[in-house]
DNA sequence: AGCGGAATAC
DNA sequence: GTATTCCGCT
């Protein structure tokens, strides 16, 4: 399916589908929120507000109308919608506001941050606000990530979270898509066209796809990812293209958007790539991050990156400020900080969280107005954050037991680290923590603990949410180290290390990720911190999980395969792949994004990494020797990969540990396999597989001792390497 | 208000 | 696989 591989590009074929089936291809829900959230008419009835993509639905029953119109259900009300909503929650589209009534948000950042570490910022021009987390340029598009209007209430450094711009190509598929709509099959915008009659008709269809237009500024973006899903959408939202500081309310309906293509499914077409690049990425994401795997069906692959074609430009300006984003992000949304991780070296400035709330949600309105476009201003030095949210602080209300604090103190407690993080200032970015026990051993130990209480273990097995924590961050950890390959790795690399160096024989198992993420979950998805830690972790996580067997990491080969998990590798790609990276250079970018994106570059490369494109291909081979590639990919990436697949077959069950149940077959399986991990023991590699180390980023963070420059320097040095990546191998 | 199980529709 | 419908429980 995926593949895009077909085409060349990342896009599903059935991206380009305007129908679809059933399932998923039907409008979906979420779809149907964002759009509405970026027409400016129904910003009575729901707009975006708060946080960095969340919303409030201010007309429940309206909004239920409309929904229910969409979808030719006439008896659907807001309890019926909410209901679909919450189903999203374990999907992690979406999750509930704590404290703030019909209030959702959408996990966006993970999938920015994550999934589309580079952008190519520069393009967009503008600056990004910190929250708005930027987006991947394709070759030819630029994402503008931060929101382009505000639809409501943003506050002016806020805009971020409101994603005004629009998906066009979402919405064109929607649109599309839409034929099952009663409205009539036809109409573009029946989504919402319901709407029109309820609300607005003018919305009407052209409003819909909009897409575009670069507008002003600069967006263009036409890009998009990965037309089904909705990386793209989400891009775009916060793009907004369509005039980003254009703002909305001005325009008419009319005015909304343009759209260049009307038609074409996915617009994005384009992205005229380089090459194949065009496109990119799939993206992303939101599926994945989204979703796990499993959830959507689409899945996109995730794989890379937008990069792909693109361009990978990025100066380390805008690197740096899109770190800074990122960290604000962080702090402000309870991001893991795996975020961080790619990162490692660098030292980004925390954000000022403004303790306040921002009263604004009441004024919403009258603030809406231009915030956005001045948010740019700023730059990054340190962008003050203004932290749009206020409600930073007052999420946490709610609960106590998520407390984080992270509120005032260091961004990065996130719970993560639960209680033990101990700042350490080595240069190591990992920090090393005893691994979690496996799921098996958990389970083995006690099976009845984990849920029963979390506590539990405490230590050893790591209570839920120490675990979670551990584990990720080394498995995190480990996919740097390796490919840095510099010093950054510390901990985890060790094993790695190894494996580059030889190959590994050993099999990592991962320790589970499950745990982080049922923890998470279980916790609570809603709260911000968690969930979206959770998410970012999943994503992670979830790559890694799946491995299949193990088999075979000495060959280094096999892994090759790949194929496995469309997803899944593409992520492993991104994710991991790292290159190897001169020897030299890259400390900092090591992160898997860059390389990996670096690597899908190359053309050689790309056929060892899987690529991108499509997730489909499998690499094929990979051996270890065989071409001359080979030296592009590090050894590390393969056993990665192997790695990977391995735990892939675990994590499958992760993603349904996440709720519930797993089946036993599986377990047994995990059982099996964990068994043979265990050696990891320092957690390279079991860590790592799932999780991201918080560690590393902690470290980083935690040392100030890098200062800006430092970074400039390093995002140099990164630039320079993966010139020469490209260039080379 | 919100959650989530269960059955069911598509 | 998603969403709808119902419904009991907080």
């Amino acid at each position: 399916m995926k593949t895009p591989g077909e085409s060349g590009f990342a896009f599903p074929e059935w991206a380009y589908k305007p129908e679809s089936s059933p399932g998923s291809r039907q409008i979906q829900l979420w779809h149907f929120i964002l759009e509405l959230l970026r027409k400016e008419e129904y910003h009575d009835v729901i707009a975006w507000q708060g946080d960095y993509g969340e919303f409030v639905i201010k007309d429940p029953d309206e909004v239920a109308r409309l929904w229910g119109a969409r979808k030719c259900k006439p008896q659907m009300n807001y309890d019926k919608l909410s209901r679909a909503l919450r189903y999203y929650y374990n999907k992690r589209i979406l999750h509930k506001t704590k404290g703030k009534r019909f209030t959702y948000k959408f996990n966006f950042n993970k999938l920015v941050l994550v999934n589309y570490p580079f952008i190519d910022m520069s393009s967009t021009g503008s600056s990004v606000p910190q929250s708005a987390p930027p987006v991947p340029t394709g070759a030819g598009t630029h994402f503008r990530f931060p929101p382009s209007t505000p639809s409501e209430v943003l506050s002016p450094n806020e805009d971020l979270r409101s994603p005004g711009g629009m998906f066009s190509s979402v919405a064109r598929r929607m649109g599309r898509g839409s034929v099952s709509d009663c409205s009539d099959g036809t109409s573009v915008n029946s989504e919402i066209e319901e709407g029109n009659t309820g609300v607005g008709e003018e919305r009407g269809e052209r409003g819909v796809s909009g897409g575009g237009g670069p507008g002003g500024g600069g967006g263009g973006f036409r890009s998009i990812i990965h037309p089904r899903l909705s990386h793209e959408t989400l891009f775009r939202m916060y793009g907004g293209p369509g005039n980003p500081a254009g703002h909305p309310g001005s325009r008419g309906p009319t005015g909304h958007r343009i759209h260049p293509e009307p038609l074409s499914p996915f617009p994005v077409s384009p992205l005229p790539g380089p090459g194949g690049a065009g496109l990119l990425a799939p993206p992303l994401s939101p599926a994945l991050s989204m979703t796990p795997t499993s959830h959507l069906t689409y899945t996109p692959s995730p794989t890379l990156s937008p990069m792909l074609g693109s361009h990978f430009s990025f100066n380390p300006k805008d690197m740096e400020r899109y770190l800074q984003a990122h960290t604000q992000s962080v702090y402000n949304y309870g991001l893991s900080p795996r975020a961080f991780l790619q990162y490692p070296n660098i030292v980004i400035p925390q954000p000022h969280r403004p303790t306040a709330d921002k009263a604004g949600l009441a004024g919403e309105r009258g603030e809406r107005a231009e915030r956005a476009t001045t948010g740019g201003g700023e730059r990054g030095g340190e962008r003050h954050h203004h932290p749009p949210l206020g409600h930073s602080a007052h999420h946490h209300p709610h609960p106590p037991h998520t407390a984080h604090p992270h509120l005032h103190s260091h961004p990065m407690h996130h719970p993560l680290h639960l209680g033990e993080e101990p700042p350490h200032m080595s240069p190591f970015k990992f920090k090393l923590q005893p691994p979690p026990l496996g799921r098996k051993q958990r389970e083995g130990q006690s099976q009845t603990k984990l849920r029963q209480s979390s506590l539990s273990s405490g230590s050893g097995s790591g209570s839920m949410s120490s675990t979670s924590g551990l584990g990720s961050s080394l498995s995190f950890g480990s996919d740097l180290s390796s490919a840095s390959g510099s010093g950054l790795v510390s901990a985890s690399s060790s094993t790695q290390s190894l494996n580059s160096a030889g190959l590994p024989k050993i099999k990592v198992e991962p320790i589970s990720d499950i745990e982080s993420e049922e923890e998470v979950e279980v916790t609570d998805i809603s709260d911000e911190d968690p969930d979206e830690r959770d998410e970012e972790f999943e994503l992670f996580a979830r790559r890694h999980s799946r491995a299949p067997d193990h088999h075979h990491l000495a060959n280094g080969t096999a892994a090759s395969h790949h194929h496995p998990h469309p997803d899944e590798d593409l992520d492993e790609d991104v994710f991991k792949a790292p290159a190897p990276p001169p020897p030299g250079l890259m400390p900092f970018f090591t992160s898997q994004h860059t390389h990996s994106n670096a690597l899908r570059l190359l053309p050689t490369l790309k056929s060892e990494t899987t690529e991108p494109g499509d997730s489909s291909t499998p690499p094929p081979q990979t051996g270890s020797g065989e071409s001359p590639q080979t030296k592009c990919i590090p050894l590390k990436l393969r056993f990665k990969r192997r790695w990977s697949e391995d735990q892939r077959m675990e994590a499958s069950q992760e993603e349904s540990d996440d709720k519930k149940v797993r089946p036993e077959e599986e377990r047994d399986r995990e059982r099996q396999s964990n068994g043979q991990m265990e050696m990891d023991e320092d957690g390279t590699g079991s860590g790592e597989a799932d999780s991201p180390p918080l560690l590393a980023y902690e470290g980083s963070l935690a040392t100030p001792l890098a200062s800006h420059q430092r970074v400039s320097a390093e995002l140099h040095r990164a630039t320079a390497q993966l010139s020469l990546e490209n260039k080379d191998c």
